[in-house]
RNA sequence: GGGCGGUUAGCUCAGUCGGUCAGAGCGCCUCCUUUACACGGAGGAGGUCACAGGUUCGAGUCCUGUACCGCCCA
């Protein structure tokens, strides 16, 4: 796979898809091809993450993006580094959410799952989850992510699901797993239990009802008349008066509590008020959770439909009176209101309160209202039997693996949130009523009531043997697989399997924070408990993708359309996308993602594909000589130079990627190519490639490895563009067949050379302050102009490059003198850069008021600093800070103070 | 109510042992179609690093408080 010629811009399209299936297609992306190359020691290192498996209820979005950028960018690294490395891919079934989806679309033919039954919903279930699957790996192709497909998993196959129910059995064993009626966040639309964390509060403006209800006392024992005629209250002369948000739930409540002491109420305790509608007697208790200051300072208890009243009803034995059923309607016990949608029953019941002089007052009323994380309806507290994790003892080892550092998050201050929500962890809700998911591994006997859980289907009793037994009609959070999913996807819970035992614990878990609490800490909860190790050894958290103005992107949005990762690529490329998500935020925080820095990352792509056409078309017709062939004696300034910045640059890269300061690491490679190589060194070399009578092997050579290099540092960045223009490259100046899996550039010292990056750096200098000056006299870019450089000992330096010097200042190599030191020239403009100098006799063009003014400008900058600098060093600074700090700020005072010498000189003969 | 994050050039963002750190991209101004690149090159303008204290020889960087924005938990 070579190229021949490249075209005249980067095209990623032309590009993007050959290379995903070539790497494919040679097999790169799984270990097995590394350790068959040699690339990788099967006792050696290995790196592995599993990708957190998207939802197959629909697209990726710019989240699964950066997931994925940030995941294949440390998998290309570890794998260049050598490490036998695994990107292990798979999506989720998404239990509620795909349920949700696939109703929709029924109720489109005015169906609904019931109409079709369990099994043929399931299998519908399976045709959506078909459909969207293909589409989210046919767009994680396209943002090239290097992952083993062949490895691929989804929750619901059959070993997962065998893990599944290992899982649960192990757990219930354990006594980790029980049964019972409990309050539960109940959703009325998708009819199911959901989980505490998958409920999301939301402020809402409602109103707080003032109700009353009639106490019995010696003259009133009852309604006389019926309720709704006016006079039900009729003869009450004694009322309590409480405050709700909920008035449908009225037909639940049991009783009535006051706190204890309360001076308006503390009497009744013991009384009995009289239930509106539903005459029910309702015992008045004193407890102390009550909240005096709150609306009237008694409260209705309704204990089946409210956390808290459920706690005041324990403490009092109030029974529990659910109103409600499954779908959010009042139920027969909802008495004259039975067969209503809540809030039809909530203004219904109003307006009869209201009718019998029972309704106090409204008042407007802010509160937070929890919400279905899936379909946004209302949710409904409800006492249901659910199946429930014991969280607190998982909890105490998931917490303990982070203490210890066996597992750590990145950024640090997620661990601290971490422990907190550990620390004040419940207990998981796990069952829900759904059909599309892993059914609850326990079966009952309806011979003996015997119940109990199996990893194989059972077809009898274990204890009486009859055959009549039943599967819980219940299926698992989706969560609580994928919260095996470490594991589960790597063969567990087979411990002889080669992936768990090379794979896991597994390296990395990236995502984003926000499902810090749904995933991360489940797995970590049930990795601890069921392996006894931290499911992975970091975890490292993204923040959120908003737009540019810091919404939120959301489908509804006009234009979501340009947050859709296919348009981007389409539009900018893969590379661009990958770039820009990885070096444009820091880990832990949100990013308002800006189209102009994707721009400005294909740009980049366009430069160094720029750059390598430019070295391609200059290489001649002879044989490539690498590097390493040389003679380092050969070697010049800005060779020695731009080698010397290379590894400069490897060292740093490494650090940072050892640091997972992947940003910067990425920003720093991008710093070097652009304004080092390309505007420097490429436009240096020029000299000698143009030129027929000097040795071009060094500069093509030098070209080619530092280029060849700065892409394998660029790789995990950008992998597309660097593989094309990698195999575009000369045999000579690579090595392997793929820079997928070329080795990873490690820093050499014996390239380090301080002396050329100081005398690069004066040498840029002198061409920066001429150009300046051009500019500032208006000369024509074009023109060549004289020029006495008078450099100190840095003299046989220049001479030695003065084409260079010619080249990059635009100056007339017939009137260029390099000296040690030369007498300001009359007439000129100077140029000042620390001991450097160079006069420009400008002929005709040198304003001499103008340069006196200019230099005078220069100057008094330049002595402000100088005053502070020795104002510093003559004080405690001098003693107080360390020493080479102190010897730093002295060599730059001298090298000011230099430069000052010479702009007064220069401003003296101007006089 | 508790906790956390943010507040740096017009815009989007970097800045991890406190000492050329005041930066990048885009935008803006001037000039340039020079045989890699106008998805470009050269030069330039632009910020009291939210505010007030404190620690320190020295603070965008550490501490305390305040304001505004946002998030999480209860």
């Amino acid at each position: 796979m070579t190229e021949t010629e490249l075209s005249k811009t980067y095209v990623p399209q032309e590009h993007e898809g050959r290379l995903y299936a070539w790497w494919e297609s040679q097999g790169y992306f799984k270990p097995e091809t590394q350790l068959a190359h040699g690339l990788a020691d099967p006792d050696g290192a290995r790196f592995c993450i599993t990708m957190p498996p998207p939802n197959v209820t629909g697209i990726l979005h710019l989240g699964h993006a950066m997931t994925a950028a940030l995941e294949d960018l440390m998998t290309r690294y570890y794998r260049m580094r050598g490490f036998e490395t695994l990107f292990l891919p798979g999506s989720d079934h998404a239990g509620i959410a795909t349920q949700n989806v696939v109703e929709r679309e029924l109720a489109k033919e005015g169906k609904t799952r019931h109409d079709l039954g369990r099994a043929a919903f399931v299998a519908n279930c399976w045709e959506w989850k078909a459909k969207t699957h293909a589409r989210i790996t046919d767009q994680h192709r396209q943002l090239g992510i290097s992952c083993d497909w062949e490895r691929e998993r989804f929750t619901l196959d059959d070993q997962l699901s065998h893990a599944v129910r290992v899982a649960f059995h192990t757990l219930y064993e354990r006594d980790l797993i029980y049964r019972g009626p409990y309050m539960v966040n109940w959703c009325p639309r998708c009819e199911s239990a959901i989980s505490d964390l998958e409920v999301e509060p939301e402020e809402h403006d409602s109103h707080l009802w003032y109700i009353r209800y009639p106490v019995v006392s010696a003259g009133w024992e009852g309604p006389a008349h019926a309720w709704g005629s006016g006079r039900w209250a009729e003869g009450a002369t004694q009322f309590i008066q409480m405050a709700t948000t909920r008035p449908e739930t009225i037909l639940g409540d049991t009783g009535v509590a006051v706190h204890p002491e309360d001076d308006r109420w503390g009497a009744l305790v013991g009384q009995e008020a009289i239930l509106p509608a539903l005459e029910r007697r309702l015992p008045i208790v004193g407890d102390a959770a009550v909240e005096p200051e709150f609306g009237s300072g008694a409260v209705k208890v309704t204990p089946a439909h409210d956390p808290t009243d459920y706690e005041i009803g324990q403490r009092h034995h109030l029974p529990q009176v659910n109103v409600m059923t499954e779908t959010g309607f009042m139920n027969e016990a909802a008495g004259p209101y039975a067969g209503l949608e809540r809030y039809a029953c909530r203004d219904a019941i109003v307006k009869d309160f209201e009718k019998e002089g029972l309704l106090v007052k409204i008042e407007a009323y802010h509160h937070t209202v929890g919400h279905c994380q899936r379909c946004h309806t209302v949710i409904e507290p409800r006492i249901s039997t659910q199946w429930f994790v014991r969280a607190r003892p998982l909890a105490e080892k998931a917490i303990e693996v982070v203490r210890t550092g066996e597992m750590r998050i990145i950024p640090e201050r997620f661990e601290k949130i971490f422990f907190h929500w550990m620390e004040n962890i419940r207990d998981w809700c796990i069952s829900r009523q759904l059909w599309w998911g892993h059914r609850i591994p326990v079966w009952y006997c309806e011979a003996c009531d015997h119940q109990w859980s199996a990893v194989e289907e059972p077809t009898t009793c274990p204890v009486c043997g009859s055959a009549g037994i039943r599967q819980d009609e219940d299926v698992l959070d989706t969560w609580f697989s994928s919260g095996l999913w470490p594991f589960s996807t790597l063969g567990w819970p087979t411990a002889r399997s080669h992936d768990l035992q090379r794979f896991f614990p597994t390296d990395m878990r990236e995502t984003g924070y926000d499902i810090l609490f749904f995933w991360v800490a489940r797995e970590t909860m049930l990795s601890t408990e069921l392996l006894g190790r931290a499911p992975y050894a970091r975890v490292y958290l993204h923040g959120l993708i908003r737009n540019e103005s810091g919404q939120k992107i959301s489908k509804s949005m006009p234009d979501a359309w340009k947050y859709d990762p296919l348009y981007i690529i389409e539009e900018y490329g893969a590379d661009a996308l990958r770039y820009t998500l990885t070096t444009s935020s820091t880990p832990g925080n949100d990013m308002n993602l800006d189209m102009r820095r994707i721009e400005g990352a294909r740009n980049f792509a366009n430069k160094i594909w720029q750059a390598t056409r430019f070295i391609l078309m200059n290489l001649g017709e002879e044989t490539v000589v690498p590097l390493s062939a040389i003679s380092r004696d050969s070697l010049l300034l800005e060779d020695r130079w731009i080698l010397s910045r290379l590894h400069r640059l490897s060292g740093e890269v490494l650090a940072l990627m050892e640091s997972h300061q992947y940003g910067e690491a990425g920003r720093r490679i991008r710093d070097f190519l652009w304004d080092e190589f390309c505007d420097w060194y490429i436009e240096a070399t020029k000299v000698r490639l143009y030129d027929e009578q000097v040795d071009r092997t060094t500069p093509r050579a030098v070209l080619l490895a530092v280029l060849e290099q700065a892409l394998r540092l660029l790789h995990p960045f950008m992998p597309f563009v660097t593989e094309a223009l990698w195999q575009a490259l000369p045999e000579q100046a690579r090595q392997g067949e793929a820079l997928i899996i070329a080795p990873w550039p490690l820093p050499d010292a014996r390239y380090l050379d301080d002396i050329a990056e100081m005398q690069m750096a004066g040498l840029m200098e002198l061409v920066r302050g001429i150009r300046n000056v051009r500019s500032e006299y208006d000369v024509q870019p074009g023109k060549r102009i004289a020029a006495v450089a008078a450099v100190g000992e840095l003299a046989p330096v220049f001479a030695a490059r003065r084409d260079v010097l010619v080249a990059l200042a635009r100056l007339d190599p017939g009137a260029l003198t390099i000296v040690t030191t030369t007498d300001p020239l009359e007439k000129a403009a100077s140029v000042v850069s620390g001991e450097l100098v160079a006069y420009l006799p400008l002929a005709g063009l040198v304003d001499l008021e103008a340069e006196k003014v200019r230099l005078a400008k220069a100057l008094e900058s330049l002595q402000g600093r100088i005053d502070g600098s020795r104002a510093r060093l003559s004080g405690p600074f001098a003693e107080r800070a360390p020493a080479d700090v102190v010897t730093r700020e002295r060599e730059r005072l001298s090298e000011m103070e230099a430069e000052a010498g010479q702009l007064r000189e220069q401003l003296a003969r101007l006089g």
